[in-house]
DNA sequence: CATGAATGAGAGTTCATTCAT
DNA sequence: TATGAATGAACTCTCATTCAT
């Protein structure tokens, strides 16, 4: 009972403040603990991270891909607007290219995203559906236009095509090595996309 | 040994074959089991499958890079072996590709070992250096032959093609699904190492 | 805590009192299970017998050492805060004997402090510093005074001195043969002390 | 087999002076290993040391006091043995106090001995027996006759004594060091010694 | 008699997860 | 609703000890 007991809608708006600044501070200690140890990273360190108890953090996600979806979400739809712009500016082929390789920055710089969307463990599967949902039609769209234009000249799924870049990033790490190598390897495969029909 | 060999090999060769026996046994269990739950599978678990106790596999392996090295290199010698044939019987473009899909097979039956190699956990540096050892030269004489004929224009470290190739295979199970998959996207990547230099 | 301290303290204070009963059961079992089998008795063994899991003791006491110290801590402030008691009531030359006489009791008691003290493991350095940080000046001080007074004849390192002490007491037990003999010993080492110089 | 079949004399000398052999080798390695990492040392390093497998380790010394008893005892003699030399000498005081000095000499170099003595484990018994039996006798004739001489003051038990020294070297290392550290600390045993009766 | 491979109990330690407050 | 103490399963690793050869 932080609040004086004489109203409730203080109390009621003030619990809720509380929550969701938990919530995002949970949100980002995650982001920086993933970053720094992996998805498999000990719940206590995130909590501790954030400033809140275990309880917490299992109250808000009972699994941790739960978690894992929601720190990645908000950078995931960032990525997906990213496309709308790219579209805008940039020819077919170009933007093709430009976003695939925004989309390597963002999951380079998630180690462990790529282990976890591929882990086989079901509890991760929100994760892909996640993928899925947003990211795939994304780069539909994007190859669609590409194909249309004659930028593109071999067939591949989208779906495919985004955990490959994914795995690419595997391992490489954060460094500014790590992405050097996960950039050029990917910069191969977009080379390859362009690549007239066999 | 100071008698006759037929009298002494006798109880040397039959302890020396029990010995190797349970290195056998040790092994392809190790292989299984990594194939089942990755290379991070609890060490009783392969001892349990071998039907040898702890103590053992630890004797013939003390780190569990080496029994990891130790499973997969023989398959990674086979590999290495290929080479010599396919640069025989292929220009040296084929070669290089069908050596690359060899591998490919190679990497793509044994989960985990990309994440190993690349898990920045300094226990499996001997098996990243078997990869640098034997692999790494034996791709680097496939594309020096296979620019040498103009068949790639592209330039390419031959450690980090290797391990991207690695990383293609991650998490796509030894399904023929999952080997189709990594299948097409490796050839997305020598179809970009063709691509005419920028 | 926004709160009033009298709604408010009530379950803070219940969520400590539980876990100090626990602390308090865990320093009682690790008293007992010290004196029956050392203080190198296996963690285990000391959770069960406080009736708590493997994860509480580590929770208060990572390190082992930390147990230790928690342990003698309480009894060898006793003892620290007997010296002032001795030296206000006796002669110097007799408070010196009383208060080692005391110590022995406590080091007689605790089967085990001395070989932790001595093992060399870096582990139990926070022990050796305990000793040096209360006991080590209590005894410098006792042997001043004692020195002025013209009690003692031999020059002695105060911290050598309770290690000596403390190993004298090693293997004794406790039962009151033991303690006997222990201060037998003792005396013998105090006698010495009295010996003009040579 | 490792002789003519004609004889088996020879065979039979060849056998008995290899198992000498292992035996001398395998006290050398104990004692050594002993020195080195203490009483406790694995088995299986002792073997090494020695050059034979833990099963000849196992053989001669069922028991690990066995083994560490058979490497005290050869020492253990040779300071009994010093006790005459010393007698015939020096006077009666100053035997005493050469020869306590020689057996200190003697347990400080044997880092563990005390430990093992008085650990309480039944298996050390027989280490104990070897004490009453050698030493503890030796000291006993030094006390009397020093006793008899006027030179000590204080009524002792030579066991007990003996076990005070050895406890006394307890956890001070092989190192210049600790030898001296213990041996200040017996001096002033000593000089307890001689204080006139209280 | 010697060997050393094999065994497996046991100790340390970490963390996911629960639940009383 | 938040907390964090407690739990205990699970893992790694070490050695004493046995026994087939």
């Amino acid at each position: 009972m932080p609040t004086s007991p004489t109203t409730d809608a203080a109390p009621t708006r003030r619990r809720r403040a509380d929550a969701m600044q938990n919530l995002d501070a949970l949100l980002e200690a995650a982001k920086a603990v993933f970053a720094e140890s992996g998805v498999d990273a000990p719940v206590r360190t995130i909590a501790e991270r954030a400033g809140v108890g275990v309880g917490t953090v299992y109250r808000h996600f009972p699994l941790r891909s739960d978690l894992i979806s929601a720190v990645f979400r908000r950078e995931m739809d960032a990525c997906v607007d990213a496309a709308d712009e790219l579209e805008a500016t940039y020819p077919a082929g170009e933007a093709l290219d430009a976003w695939v390789l925004r989309y390597t920055e963002f999951v380079a710089a998630k180690q462990g995203l790529a282990a976890a969307l591929h882990s086989g463990d079901p509890a991760y599967e929100p994760l892909a559906d996640s993928f899925s949902t947003r990211l795939t039609p994304t780069l539909a769209r994007l190859l669609a236009t590409a194909r249309a234009a004659g930028a593109i000249g071999q067939e591949v799924e989208p779906s495919e095509f985004l955990a490959a870049v994914a795995n690419l990033c595997h391992g490489t790490g954060p460094s500014p090595r790590g992405r050097e190598h996960a950039e050029r390897m990917v910069r191969l495969l977009l080379a390859g996309l362009r690549a007239p029909a066999a």
